[in-house]
RNA sequence: GGGCGUUUAGCUCAGCUGGGAGAGCGCUACCCUUACAAGGUAGAUGUCGGGGGUUCGAUCCCCUCAACGCCCACCA
């Protein structure tokens, strides 16, 4: 039968993407509205780098809250997205630094402050925004309205007014202080942007002199032999016997031949190195605590680039890698250096230019976090914020029951400067949120402001706040402050929740008193299919651009959603989207198929008296999935979501349902075609809305077929007791396993699909019996069976026919003289041993009495049922093989 | 050094308060059957990392060992 079918024969991706994401954003389908939950929900997105372009990392961000949100919005909650870029102060600065060097040869130095920022918002305005085009091809569901970027006049505001609060507070303030100082950045950089990576490198045994006692000589153990020009101390331990007497003396530093005292700190360990300790307090943070504790003076020998000053004139203008060489030659030269031998330790790196951090003494700012990290710890320790996996609250916590103050300083241009203004004619130094036009306390005109930034996280912090329009009340009001905040889920990776989560939780809570979400979702890292993290230097990142235009963004929405659980890790194959590629196109198919009956569909279901067992059967299978896939997303398990609907399309809509549908399709009775026509449908329609947050292009076109409305605002299927049918599902689920028998025996014996066999049945299941029965059209369609019958266990058994028992029925297909008698007695022998094994298993536990006293009433029913099937099948199989003799 | 996590079919992973192990991909055989070869039908595969314990019963709980991964930690 020739069926018209004008739809194309596979899914075309490109077109559907570009098509519906137009009509969404036309009808305005992303923006807020207020819906039957009568509740909010709110998703904030991580706002990737205005220098970002969109990684696989991206992509499961994207994919986890379009999928959230979308749900949400379905459920009937009023849903805000809101999207936003970062100027990420150190990245986008030496883009751009880059850039122009390339160009001109010119460095910011060059240009000016004023000039330099002209040019890097050149540059934002004109590629600060590729990011953005690359998720909306993704499907992204935000309101665009919403969008912000960390330097827009709000956010700049609200890091102004929070950090004039917390200045007036005396939280934040100017230190001279020991920091990480990454020397190609020229900045201080934070606790948290810094990395430990093990490094090879020496263990140098120095001898040093006593000035009151010529004779001694004191070994003292360092990887670091260029430092000892900062040196200002040589300490031990005061509990050290070895040293115990030199404590007050004077110890002599080699090479530059300077007098410093020896002290006894609690610091030394007496186990490590030589127990002797050179103290550089300028450029060593213990060092640092020791000096402080002894009132020791401060040397500071490196330039801000990382080379040395005129405070060590033996290696002034060295980089310290040769300054290092140079120590070591003088050293060998003047016989000082007892020993060097390897030593593989850690060395700190910049997060951002993995260059080797030198811990250096300048002025900068800081932020006392210890109120707020307390604060940060009691909201989730009391539920106010959960984790998802909660496994993650103890990274979280790691960080922030151990709070140091923040480093909140950058010497950077590019960013929010800090709005710390100094008075040339006075000593006075304050702190306002809009530009002054006079010395607070002299009201002189001579003033400037701080020329540092602030760290990207900063701002960063108080991302929760800024995108509603906090602190500018008008804003506020427009953009819903009240009603959006908190919002309900935050969902990014565990790499930030240092950087990001806690920032936000400290400073949202601080502002507002409240928590700035209720859920932390965290998800996996994607890395390739090795479990590698990708990278450019390996080679083996994936582009999710290049994946959606070879699988379309659905397939690969559905392969992330469905490897997104309570996971670490992604392992990202790319033939795994071509798999949900398959998967997509699959339902398409199945459209096409159902597609010419649209028509014959009815608007309405037809009573449930006219209700096929098939309908009942489906609808319930369906019904559960709904129930699964509803109780997953509020759980953030997009995988459990996946497999469900998955596993739904495949194995029992499209296997059993369409299949089943044909015979009733093509046929004659009007009426039943009426009702299954609407019942596809119905399905349909239902599949379509569960799957549409996972795969919304796919499933907007299919509706586009089936409904004058979008599917985007459409409700989500709920879950339907009146829908449950065990009755039902155990009774297709006996048809479909007498089916799959028959097909087995068919290949057991090697037939062509075309060859029409007879089967005879034996059960003594009246039900099964019955159904099969009335289901004997079906079983030509679905295992070409051209005649049979269906009897009592107690009729006699054909003779040597290949033949299969289950618990419940036997099936026999007369084949005598074309089967193989030998190979069938075999197989069935194995049958009968399996079976055997099986029943012996449940007979173990039935005659176990403290089984039997102890294990729960369903458990003893069901080992019950199992050992009824087995001995069943066992009776069934002896009877087969007998009919072989 | 401290903490977290992982170890289940060839590969990537599920397995939800303990009742006898699943999926996808891959693999094998047969099929271009009128939605789909980006497909269909049928099939094979696991000492659930090792050892011990608790329990009637352990992939699941406890102890221990091993391997791997990640995070944190003051560069003697």
């Amino acid at each position: 039968m020739e069926i018209e079918n004008n739809l194309p024969k596979t899914f075309d991706p490109e077109g559907a993407q570009d098509k519906w994401y137009d009509v969404w954003m036309k009808n305005q389908s992303f923006k807020p509205r207020p819906g039957k939950q009568g509740k909010t929900f709110t998703v904030l997105m991580p706002p990737p780098n205005v220098t970002g372009k969109l990684h696989m990392g991206h992509a499961l961000d994207a994919t986890t809250q379009d999928t959230l949100i979308r749900y949400k919005r379905m459920k009937g909650f009023e849903t805000l997205w809101i999207p936003g870029t970062d100027h990420a102060g150190i990245s986008t600065q030496a883009v751009v630094e880059k850039l122009i060097w390339k160009q001109e040869k010119k460095n910011r130095h060059d240009l000016g402050r004023e000039e330099f920022l002209k040019r890097v918002w050149e540059w934002k305005e004109q590629y600060g925004n590729e990011i953005v085009n690359q998720q909306k091809k993704m499907g992204v569901s935000c309101d665009w309205d919403y969008s912000t970027f960390t330097l827009d006049e709000i956010p700049n505001m609200a890091v102004k007014k929070f950090f004039v609060m917390l200045f007036n507070e005396g939280l934040i303030y100017q230190s001279d202080y020991i920091v990480n100082w990454d020397p190609v950045l020229q900045s201080a950089i934070s606790d948290a942007e810094v990395e430990h990576k093990d490094v090879k490198g020496f263990f140098y045994s120095v001898k040093y002199k006593v000035k009151e006692d010529p004779n001694v000589e004191l070994i003292i153990a360092t990887t670091r032999p260029e430092t000892m020009f900062a040196d200002t101390a040589v300490a031990v331990n005061p509990n050290d016997e070895r040293f115990k007497d030199l404590i007050g003396k004077t110890a002599i530093i080699p090479i530059c031949n300077r007098e410093v005292p020896i002290i006894g700190d609690e610091h030394v360990d007496i186990e490590k190195g030589t127990g002797c300790l050179k103290v550089t307090p300028g450029h060593d943070f213990n060092d640092f605590e020791i000096g402080k504790r002894n009132n020791l003076p401060i040397i500071n020998i490196l330039n801000k680039d990382g080379t040395f000053n005129k405070n060590a004139p033996e290696i002034e203008g060295m980089n310290p890698k040769d300054a290092r060489a140079e120590v070591e030659r003088i050293m060998t030269e003047l016989d000082i250096l007892v020993e060097k031998k390897e030593h593989v330790h850690p060395v700190g790196h910049g997060q951002r230019s993995d260059e080797i951090i030198e811990p250096m003494v300048s002025k900068q700012w800081f932020l006392n976090t210890t109120q707020m990290a307390a604060d940060a710890v009691k909201a989730v320790e009391s539920g106010e914020m959960t984790f998802f996996p909660k496994g993650w609250e103890n990274t979280y916590f790691a960080w922030l029951k151990n709070p140091k103050d923040w480093c909140i300083s950058r010497q950077l241009w590019w960013g929010h400067q800090i709005p710390v203004y100094y008075c040339k004619h006075c000593e006075a130094k304050w702190a306002a949120e809009t530009d002054p036009t006079e010395c607070i306390e002299c009201k002189g005109k001579d003033f400037f402001q701080d020329p540092d930034v602030l760290d990207t996280w900063f701002s960063s912090g108080l991302w929760p706040l800024s995108t509603l329009g906090w602190p500018d009340e008008k804003a506020m009001k427009e953009k819903g402050f009240d009603k959006f905040y908190p919002n309900e889920t935050l969902i990014t990776g565990f790499d930030i929740i240092f950087f990001w989560v806690a920032r936000m939780m400290m400073m949202g809570m601080k502002v507002t008193g409240k928590v700035p979400f209720y859920h932390t979702y965290i998800h996996a890292i994607v890395r390739d299919k090795q479990g590698r993290k990708m990278s450019k230097s390996l080679g083996n990142g994936i582009d999710p651009l290049d994946m959606v235009k070879q699988y379309g963004a659905d397939a690969m929405r559905f392969t992330l959603a469905a490897g997104s659980g309570y996971n670490r890790d992604l392992n990202l194959d790319p033939e795994r989207i071509e798999g949900y590629r398959n998967f997509v196109n699959k339902l398409w198919n199945a459209f096409r198929f159902v597609y010419p009956f649209l028509d014959k569909a009815q608007d309405e279901l037809p009573v449930k008296s006219e209700w096929h067992l098939h309908d009942k059967w489906i609808l319930a299978e369906l019904n559960d999935v709904a129930k699964v896939m509803n109780e997953a997303m509020d759980v953030y398990r997009f995988d459990e979501a996946s497999s469900a609907i998955y596993a739904f399309v495949y194995d029992k809509y499209c296997s059993w349902y369409i299949e089943l549908s044909k015979n009733i399709l093509y046929g004659t009775d009007e009426r039943e075609k009426v009702i299954r026509a609407t019942m596809l449908k119905f399905c349909f329609k239902k599949i379509v809305t569960l799957l549409h947050p996972i795969t919304p292009f796919l499933t907007e076109e299919i509706w586009s077929y089936l409904s004058k409305d979008l599917l985007i605002t459409q409700e989500y299927v709920e879950y339907d007791k009146s829908l449950e049918n065990p009755e039902v599902l155990e009774l297709m689920n006996k048809f479909i396993e007498l089916t799959t028998g028959i097909r087995n025996i068919r290949s057991q014996v090697n037939m062509k699909p075309k060859d029409e066999i007879d089967v005879r049945i034996f059960s003594d299941d009246k039900k099964f019996a019955k159904f099969t029965y009335d289901s004997r059209r079906f079983l030509k369609a679905l295992a070409n069976v051209k005649s049979g019958t269906i009897r009592d266990k107690n009729q006699e058994r054909p003779k040597k026919s290949a033949s299969l028992a289950t618990g419940f029925a036997e099936i026999f297909v007369p084949l005598e003289g074309i089967i193989d008698i030998s190979e069938q007695v075999n197989r069935i022998n194995k049958d009968i041993e399996r079976t055997k094994a099986d029943y012996a298993k449940v007979e173990g536990k039935l005659n176990n009495q403290n089984f039997m006293a102890n294990a729960p009433e369903a458990v003893r029913a069901e080992v019950l049922e199992k050992a009824k099937l087995a001995q069943d099948k066992l009776a069934s199989l002896n009877l087969i093989l007998a009919s072989f003799q």
